[in-house]
DNA sequence: AGTGCGATTGACT
DNA sequence: GTCAATCGCACTA
């Protein structure tokens, strides 16, 4: 006897995990190639995944990031090989998400900012304690939040069939906008924040994302 | 041991 | 639009 899928997500297809030869192996090209592609988190309770829409790059050598001070104990997953999560404690307040954008011993990496909900909605809206669907991964916190992220998985290699992951594009990225970062005070106007165009899951108000 | 500071968020005016 | 919360880390002494 066969079995009928209880819904739509049941029938999504998994995409096909990336490795690191899929990627750019360049701090500025990696953030904006990301734009797109999928991001994967097999928590306890189900596949989240989410449509990555707006990143931010960390080059070697840039006064913004937290590698410019050399390596510690915080950041050492930043000079690690390509493709190692960076997971650190914003503010005290919540989690963000980084993804080692260098060869071992540099020090370099993307920031994931925002995303568009893919599978396991539900159980984000659980994790945030939000139901409205364009407040689940809006930004680097709420995503951390959205797909159980924390400390736990700093550390850890998207390229290693670990339990957080890259896959494929669902839809190919739209127009990719271009702007400063967001938050930071040095190297303030460096243009190293990517982002789909037009995409209603990017973070902040809609006037900076034109 | 003490100090200052964020790659943010959400509540409130 | 403004602003407080909150805490690990790096730095100074």
């Amino acid at each position: 006897m066969t079995l009928a899928p209880k819904s739509t997500l049941d029938i999504t297809p998994a995409p096909r995990r990336l490795t690191g030869a899929d990627l750019p192996h360049a701090t500025v090209e990696l953030a904006r190639a990301l734009i797109g592609k999928t991001l994967v988190r097999d928590h306890p309770d189900g596949r989240l995944s989410v449509r990555l829409v707006e990143t931010e790059a960390y080059p070697v050598g840039d006064a913004a990031g937290h590698a410019f001070i050399g390596r510690t104990r915080r950041n050492a997953s930043l000079f690690r090989a390509f493709g190692c999560a960076y997971v650190y404690l914003g503010y005290g307040v919540c989690w963000l998400l980084n993804i080692a954008s260098e060869t071992d011993g540099v020090g370099a990496g993307v920031l994931l900012r925002a995303g568009e909900p893919i599978e396991g909605v539900s159980t984000m809206m659980r994790l945030r304690g939000r139901g409205r669907l364009t407040e689940l991964t809006s930004g680097p916190g709420k995503l951390c939040q959205a797909l159980g992220v924390d400390q736990r998985l700093d550390g850890t290699d998207f390229f290693g069939g670990g339990e957080l992951w890259l896959g494929e594009a669902v839809r190919p990225a739209g127009e990719i906008g271009v702007s400063a970062r967001i938050g930071i005070t040095k190297a303030a106007e460096a243009p190293l924040r990517f982002y789909e165009r037009g995409n209603p899951f990017v973070s902040g108000p809609r006037r900076l994302s034109p």
